[in-house]
DNA sequence: TTATCTGCAAAGCCTTTGCACTTAG
DNA sequence: CTAAGTGCAAAGGCTTTGCAGATAA
């Protein structure tokens, strides 16, 4: 047993699709987890690089693949262009709160727009799988 | 003076900049506003291509970057990954209810949730400068 | 042992850019 | 006339893929 549930998580995944449970996955897990930020493939390659020196960006984007697909990590496409992955596990949907500024991402959750938004599916007669909602402004510090 | 509004629009817009009214301008738009479809770069080229049959796909996207310059298109960077445009002028800010089967679009809009989203960034100290809400699901006819 | 994984470099998308020729103003 | 625009093809980002050597099971 390890001593974070992501890593048993990512195990039991990969024993189940007969994959191999390599030290860079664990290695990629590590460093994706070590920070709140929502990174680029490109910024989590940096990070992983200073402690494993020979990672390579392939891995990086083959391995954020399969965190999406065991629930660990998901894909943000926000609007600034690049793709960038957020923690899953244990996180509840939520949405975002972008500052244009300095790129702060706040995660949040209104309970009421949640319900709303449903209703306005029904309306249209959608059935709903999902849905997103980012609201791009400026935050305290920087309006400042 | 021209038929479609739009067209002055984009007229005023270049003049304005110094820039020319070439014929491939107004080819492109003419073809964007004939369709309510949100299409991409590509597709539009293939539809302008039909009509004017030299039309190269760099003219394409330099052209919706005017168009999005002058209020008359908007990006839309939907989950799918490609990115499309849509019409801007005499369309108010609404959001996306977006077909996974079909791919359909549908701008809706409810007020209800407007003000909500304005008071959740309020309540976290944003001030909002824009806001996107997309909602996925399967709409009528395919769930059929 | 052997199927999978890794790092590398090459290839693939989509989009932008440089260039020589063309055209609007 | 000449600054700006066009089509083409080449170049740029980001992401995926093919491959030969490495490794988990």
């Amino acid at each position: 047993m390890n001593f974070k549930p992501e890593e048993d998580i990512l195990e039991k995944y990969l024993s189940s699709k007969g994959l191999k449970n390599s030290q860079q996955r664990l290695d990629v897990l590590r460093v994706f987890l070590e920070t709140e930020a929502h990174l680029t493939p490109e910024e989590l390659h940096a990070l992983v690089k200073k402690k494993f020196k020979t990672i390579g960006i392939a891995t990086i984007y083959r391995t954020l693949k399969l965190l999406c697909n065991c629930g660990l990590a998901k894909e943000l496409l926000l609007e600034s262009g690049a793709t960038r992955y957020e923690h899953s596990y244990g996180h509840n949907h939520h949405d975002h709160l972008i500052c244009t500024q300095c790129g702060k991402v706040l995660e949040v959750i209104d309970p009421e727009i949640e319900k709303l938004q449903e209703q306005l599916a029904r309306k249209h007669q959608f059935y709903t799988e999902r849905h997103r909602m980012e609201i791009y402004g400026v935050c305290r510090q920087c309006k400042k």
